[in-house]
DNA sequence: GGTTCATATGTAAGTCTTTACATGTCAAGT
DNA sequence: ACTTGACATGTAAAGACTTACATATGAACC
């Protein structure tokens, strides 16, 4: 279901796109949103089409395949964002890796949790350079904003969690 | 593979355990960690099983089925957590609301921002008033530091988000 | 003319996860 | 004796996601 809103969410920001595009996209600021291959994206925009909510147009010699958003594409996208409750389902390796740390003896702790800095260090860089939304600013500043808020807040964490680990 | 992972990090932090008792911990401590019903923990205990990660013994007239966590296991849980770079896929339907947000009209915005505020501070009441896992209370003290860490800024996120919407 | 790379789309197999169905025990209260 | 609720385990089908395989065009470079 999230998948269709994605999609549905990036046709509206960007407009007709082809798979390969939305892929790209999925790829570049969505991708600290939401994650999918073309390999769930082509099937799935077929689906969509064939549901109504997307019209398709083929274009050139190459087989590309241009969706546009349906009016009722944009109904469902907006009643889910209107009204839809969002569901946590949390499935974290890192916040795994934190669980159990205490299995692991200190010297080894040390070095998981500077990998998870490294890591959310990278991260915060990554989202600092990200380029807008088929160069609609609106689009991805709000999730932009909270990527960063949560990635420096994991950054506190590790910190904190290090201090602790080598003073005792 | 991360649920295999779960799952000896529980047989470890706890002991000898069933799968009823492990589906307890999921939806207690875990469940801001990693999240999995019976019906996915039954068969997986089977299956580690059969692969050498666990032992098994059989308890009482109700069925009730006894693992213990076996040499394997240990090896296979510790070097996961020592070596393993943790995967960051990213499914979060917040975010995706987040990313999508100027769909919406400023007011509709403003109640799905606030929706945000008001899970996450019900999450934050959670995690404070979190039972230890087997009364062992360093497991989950550092995901529960993290889970917070993050929760907060979720909500500072909500704030700052609830003042631009206003006050634009 | 040939190679290489980005473009562009798909299928198939396998894994992971959810939802719905199905069964039976034990303890406590009425 | 009966009912209710927590305990306890499972299967099956459907849906979501990943990985590997497969194909073909157009443009740029050498």
């Amino acid at each position: 279901m999230s998948l269709r809103i994605a999609l549905l969410g990036l046709l509206a920001a960007k407009g007709p796109a082809s798979g390969y595009d939305l892929a790209k996209l999925f790829e570049g600021s969505l991708n600290h949103v939401w994650q999918a291959g073309h390999t769930q994206i082509y099937p799935e925009l077929v689906r969509m089409a064939a549901d109504g909510l997307l019209a398709v147009e083929a274009e050139g010699a190459r087989g590309r395949k241009i969706y546009t958003i349906a009016d009722e594409g944009s109904r469902q996208l907006h009643d889910w964002l209107a009204d839809r409750e969002p569901a946590v389902t949390v499935r974290s390796e890192t916040a795994l890796q934190a669980f159990l740390l205490p299995i692991l003896d200190t010297d080894e702790a040390i070095a998981a949790v500077e990998r998870v800095k490294a890591r959310a260090q990278k991260r915060l860089d990554d989202l600092k350079c990200l380029p807008p939304v088929a160069d609609n600013p609106k689009f991805g500043k709000y999730a932009l904003r909270l990527g960063l808020a949560q990635t420096r807040a994991t950054i506190e964490w590790a910190d904190e969690t290090l201090h602790a680990l080598r003073t005792k």
